[in-house]
DNA sequence: ATGAAAGCGCTAACAC
DNA sequence: GTGTTAGCGCTTTCAT
């Protein structure tokens, strides 16, 4: 900049007034300086702006995995927005490791990211409390933090998965399982508790037998449908606490030639092009990455006074055939 | 930093050893500050640090599309390898416009990021000659640069796809149609390239009829199966040229209940569950983004002396069913 | 409308 | 082993 300043005979005010699009700047001199900064290739250096200004036009995105569909698809969202307030995103994923998660978001604090948007994995988050004392909103996703108060988007676990059970019992079945994911997981407990309430509000008794919770594996899986499958009176239909669970489950109902009316949560790619079609309690993550973006933004606009938010997105049953199979 | 050193009543400078972990510093006054650091809530300022040492620690991402799980696995790869470098990742989808793509890579270089990984979507990358010889080196993904010389890593299209149809040969077919994507992608134009060779290379005429390149759309895939399956020979197996042709393709075959041998170019989730299942050539994203990471940061270390390189990465093929049609 | 000077928080280079 | 000084490239403040 320095150096564009003395190859277009102004000061360095001058410069950065143009390279800011500032309004107060002669004609001529603009274009002077235009030309010098075509000339040397100059491009603004961000960290001394932001070093100066004390902000720098970024937000970190912690999630579990970066390539798990259902975050990538949030990703994208949180992307949408951030563009528009010119704003960059760092991406890390904690890939469910509590020290992990800590250790981006503070890189990413120590990087004075603007703001924070976080799926949680760890279940303490006190250490971000200086954090956010010192300007940095966090806003939390999917799961709520730990052990401190902000605001968070969360899907409605509870409400969905009732939706799914009702569907199923729409449809005849009087013996369903759950398989969910492990129960320290904060949507694998609200789920189980949407299945419960389903069943209860039907006058049908819970039974720890049609329960499964466990992370989703082939061994697990088959398990779980061992359970569900044998004995006097077997389940004849399931509803999947998530989407790894749904393909295991079906992965492992083709495998025995098994059929089993079958609700998942979450979408699956091709869902609708199986047989039967998948039916599915379907979230929104880009509804959910983009209300997470728009309330940090809010947050990092200054509006901070406020008590914090929790914001609750819906789901939508989707019915393709596996959730219609009648009880026999 | 300043507070920090005011606090432990020592300098600024043995601070700045202490938390960058230098070696020279008494025990005693280590802990004297580590305790002020603790006492404070003190995070090293990064940008400050990235203008004095001329280095972010950042390395600029730009994908098609952060949602797609193609990119998707490749970014995962990426973050990994930076992590192992103490590096973070700014990831952007360019969203196929080259416009978007060259905005986001300069603001990526206003940032002062380390290396650049690239997807292309122009198709003129000189804007980025400057940026360049100013140290920053790019590698490109998936597809050539366009009017520069640039490290890349490439799929091995041309052999994947031949391998695709020698597939289909080997199974009787002698029609065999290609429904690939626009022309202009590179990616497509050679996969058309290997599935021509590998007709040639049986002694089979190619034919215009029997081939389609355009964006995957519902109507475009209707039109391109009508083609295909009209007329006094049809076509009794396709190769696509990507998954989102794929899936395409799957959803009209289903609607209209025809069957044709199918390989897909690119692997899809769930594929193993369809009926028949489905036969891809598969990509490796992962090995592709680790690739490029690694390529990058043996750039950024310096070994900026040697020719550009081009790294090649195999696909293979996955027989699961749709493939294995015979021929009437 | 333009410029000069100070300083953001840190590290490199050089004393001591 | 520790401290002092200068300066990275920009913006802010204040003067002109």
């Amino acid at each position: 900049m320095k150096d564009v300043a003395a190859a277009a005979g102004v000061s360095l005010k001058t410069v950065s007034r143009v390279v800011n699009g500032e309004s107060n700047v002669n004609d001529d001199l603009r274009s002077a300086v235009l030309e010098s900064i075509a000339e040397l290739g100059f491009r603004r250096n961000a960290s001394a702006r932001d070093l100066r200004q004390g902000r720098s036009g970024t937000i970190g995105l912690l999630l579990e995995d970066v390539a798990d569909p259902f975050y990538s698809m949030l990703s994208r969202a949180v992307e949408e927005v951030a563009r528009e307030h010119g704003t960059m995103v760092f991406a890390g994923s904690s890939a469910e490791d509590p020290d992990r998660e800590r250790d981006l978001a503070l890189a990413f604090c120590e990087r004075r990211v603007d703001g924070l948007i976080i799926v949680p994995a760890g279940t303490s988050h006190s250490y971000l409390l200086p954090e956010m004392r010192a300007g940095i909103p966090a806003v939390f996703v999917d799961r709520p933090p730990g052990d401190i108060e902000a605001d968070m988007i969360l899907t409605d676990n509870l409400g969905g998965s009732r939706r799914g059970v009702e569907h199923l019992l729409g449809h005849g079945h009087r013996r369903i399982g759950f398989i969910g994911d492990a129960p320290e997981i904060y949507t694998a407990g609200e789920r189980l508790r949407g299945y419960r309430e389903a069943l209860e509000s039907a006058g049908i008794a819970f039974s720890d037998d049609l329960v499964t919770q466990a992370p989703p594996s082939p061994t697990s899986t088959a398990d779980a449908l061992d359970r569900l499958l044998e004995g006097p009176s077997p389940a004849t239909a399931v509803l999947c606490g998530n989407s790894r669970t749904t393909v295991s489950v079906l992965r492992e109902l083709a495998r025995r030639s098994a059929r089993l009316a079958l609700v998942g949560f979450d979408d699956v790619e091709l869902g609708d092009l199986l047989q039967p079609g998948l039916t599915v309690v379907a979230q929104d993550p880009g509804a959910m990455g983009a209300a997470a973006a728009r309330l940090l933004f809010q947050r990092i606009a200054g509006d901070t006074a406020g008590p914090t938010q929790t914001v609750t997105i819906g789901t939508r049953l989707i019915p393709r055939g596996s959730g219609e199979l009648p009880a026999p």
